[in-house]
RNA sequence: UGUGGGGUGGAGCAGCGGUAGCUCGUCGGCCUCAUAAGCCGAAGGCCGCAGGUUCGAAUCCUGCCCCCGCAUCCA
């Protein structure tokens, strides 16, 4: 058993706010951390924000601010969230530190003089108005297959030709619009490949990872491990590269390097992380994630340490993404929820609580139901555990005395729940919190039942002492709840350690603890109701509420998120130029290989049948197809699809996936006109 | 198509070889200390489908279907 050990979440990235898909992972994380602290545990619970890369660096420049304000600002902003959500970090810091720098160029020293860096001439696209490179994302041009115009520089979304950006026709920087030169540069590659053998042991290794997911990761090696580009050219918002002219490290480089640098912050010592991270340090490093960043944590992460001389993790805990009433989140249909808005409009234990009675120990995703979270939280944590402390306290305020504990007489029920201790305890550290909860909520249960039997506030008339003594072996229970929930709602637990006017338990009292735990000869304070019931408008609200306008898209970053872009208006003569056209299905079949393709065979009234292939395989199976009338845009340029050229698109209606519609021109001969 | 996960009463889940269970919700009754809380009871399931193994399968095996994520991909 190691002495210490350190905690993380995933670094949240200083590009948008913190939302409540976040708050799944840092709650979770909160009750686990919170629960080896009661328990006794030496514990370093850290964040940061990832503050580096381009995305940042252009949100700044739109906001008129160098990315320095910009992160600070979002860092404060972050920061806040947390903390009102109860999260409780020892130190939140930010990549964008002067530690973070140090281990980061400590990192790529020691993976350099090991051999695990190396370099290759890259020829890229340089904007010379903008005086930067240009990753290929930020340059289009026409695409050197089908001629599609304003495809980027690394395939055509409209052939789906792949290609270098170079091949490109009439290419421009999307950044000044002005035609990019070329020019070589050498770009740092991280030798991944060298540690497959390592990384496939690590990943075996017993408690490290869903075993779920690490075959899933096996995809990784029958591919082949792809050495990894971790420079970028100047100018970059990151770290210099010792030793290069201009080269920066790429953000996924230094980001998980904050797990680390942020023990030196933390501390204000440097060095200190060494405590945790040396290779033969004496302590553990668990760090949680959600399922969309499992690559770089149990590949990547794993590799750069190794190298580096440093601790691998001994657990990386995966979680599964939030759903809000069983869809992903959506800035649309308004049921994306920042952690801001939900904390103006409802207590955070609530959610704690929610999310804590949903979470599993695996990956699975887990579903933010308005009418749910309501009922649930209303029923369990309101009704059962908080009026039990309520009722039960009441009675015993009259006088605030306690009765003289009596074994020969109680304690059988304050037995049976000190029975259950170590069951939740065990539940918390393996992250199955619905199981403590659960069990939590079967104590309450047997307290309530035991209320009812003993009716105290009957027998009080005429025999007060036994009364007493049944309100007092409650009030014993409801003492367990103060360390048996501080994990999950720990402003509760506070709230009715205060009733009970006793500092709170711990898990560690609790090991090898007996009957009675109360002081009986200490009197109770003033109870009052532990927390109020949600109603149902104010959830309304939340998500009625102005979804924010900041998207912040939680890890990778080299998928920017699309931006909608207005719809032009088009000239009535540009319009002219579309030939919509009716056409009979001839036949239908579905590309291998694609799950939402159909390749239909189209009578346009021609000499002969076109071939279209279409994205309406997950709406419409072949047969469902086949003899229906379809409008048919038959001038657009083809373009091949999974190796089929498309020759036209038909026209459907609804948002895509499984909810869609075939356009039907009615019964007319093909080759029709449509107008 | 590949890959991972999953299909158990209205909802969310547990059970993973031996009489189908928990919470929420619904309905009925009891109680009145308590935050219109609590307690008791009821209705509701051929455990995705089809085979097989077994004395016995929700639980093991085989095949299939459906759902979700990732990959591919959606003119």
């Amino acid at each position: 058993m190691v002495s210490k050990t350190l905690v993380t979440c995933a670094l949240p990235y200083a590009n948008g706010s913190i939302h409540l898909g976040h708050m799944v992972e840092h709650i979770q994380t909160d009750i686990f951390v919170r629960y080896l602290r009661s328990r006794g545990d030496d514990v370093a619970f850290l964040c940061a924000d990832d503050t580096h890369g381009t995305a940042v660096e252009i949100s700044a420049q739109k906001k008129g601010v160098t990315p320095e304000q910009f992160i600070d600002e979002v860092w404060r902003e972050h920061r806040r969230d947390f903390h009102d959500f109860g999260i409780s970090y020892d130190f939140y810091s930010s990549t964008n530190s002067p530690e973070n720098r140090r281990y980061a160029e400590l990192i790529y020293n020691r993976a350099r003089d090991a051999g695990f860096i190396g370099s290759k001439d890259v020829e890229q696209a340089f904007d010379e108005t903008a005086g930067r490179f240009l990753a290929d994302r930020f340059i289009k041009g026409e695409c050197p297959n089908c001629g599609a115009k304003d495809q980027y520089g690394d395939a055509c979304e409209k052939c789906s030709a792949t290609y270098g950006p170079k091949e490109l026709k009439q290419p421009y920087s999307v950044l000044s619009g002005q035609p990019p030169v070329w020019k070589t540069s050498k770009h740092l590659f991280f030798r991944l490949s060298r540690h497959e053998a390592l990384l496939k042991a690590q990943l075996q290794k017993l408690g490290f990872m869903h075993p779920g997911l690490a075959a899933q990761l096996q995809q990784f090696f029958d591919k082949g491990l792809a050495d990894w580009d971790i420079s970028r050219d100047g100018p970059y918002f990151g770290f210099p590269i010792p030793g290069e002219d201009n080269k920066f490290f790429y953000v996924w480089l230094d980001a998980p390097v904050g797990y680390i640098s942020s023990v030196d912050a933390w501390k204000e010592r440097e060095g200190a992380a060494l405590d945790y991270w040396a290779a033969d340090a004496d302590a553990r490093v668990i760090h949680c994630i959600g399922k969309d960043i499992v690559y770089f944590h149990c590949l990547f992460w794993p590799s750069v340490l190794t190298v580096a001389g440093l601790k691998v993790p001994e657990r990386v805990h995966i979680h599964g993404h939030l759903t809000v009433n069983g869809e992903k989140m959506s800035k649309a249909r308004g049921t994306f929820i920042n952690a801001r808005p939900y904390l103006e409009l409802l207590d955070p234990n609530y959610l704690r609580f929610y999310f804590a009675s949903l979470l599993g120990p695996g990956p699975e995703d887990l579903d933010f139901s308005l009418t749910e979270f309501r009922q649930r939280v209303n029923a369990e944590l309101v009704n059962n555990l908080g009026n039990l402390a309520n009722r039960t306290l009441s009675l015993l305020a009259r006088d605030k005395a306690l009765a003289p504990a009596d074994e020969a007489v109680g304690g059988a029920l304050v037995r049976e729940v000190l029975g259950r201790v170590k069951e939740i305890g065990a539940a918390y550290e393996r992250f199955d919190h619905r199981a403590a909860i659960k069990a939590i909520l079967e104590v309450g249960y047997a307290a309530n039942q035991f209320l009812t039997r003993t009716e105290p506030w009957k027998v009080m008339k005429t025999d007060p002492a036994g009364a007493k003594q049944a309100l007092s072996e409650a009030a014993e229970v409801v003492y367990l709840l103060t360390a048996l929930l501080d994990p999950v709602v720990p402003q509760l637990a506070n709230k009715l350690a205060a009733q009970l006017n006793r500092p709170k338990l711990t898990f560690q009292q609790l090991e090898g603890a007996t009957y009675p735990l109360l002081d009986r000869s200490q009197p109770i304070g003033d109870p009052s109701p532990l927390i109020g019931r949600i109603e149902e408008e104010v959830v309304a609200k939340l998500v009625a509420s102005a979804p924010p306008v900041e998207v912040a898209k939680a890890a990778p970053k080299q998928k920017v998120a699309p931006v909608a872009e207005p719809v032009a208006e088009l000239d009535f003569a540009d319009f002219a130029k579309v030939s919509f056209v009716a056409g009979k299905v001839l036949a239908a079949e579905r590309v291998p290989k694609a799950d939402k393709l159909l390749k239909l065979s189209i009578d346009l009234g021609e000499a002969a049948p076109r071939t279209i292939v279409s994205g309406i395989a997950e709406a419409y199976a072949p047969e469902q197809v086949t003899g229906r009338n379809v409008v048919v845009v038959a001038n657009l340029k083809p373009r091949a699809l999974k190796g089929i050229e498309s020759q036209g698109m038909i026209l459907t209606a609804g948002k895509g996936g499984r909810e869609l519609v075939l356009l039907d021109p009615g019964p007319v001969s093909p080759g029709t006109a449509v107008k």
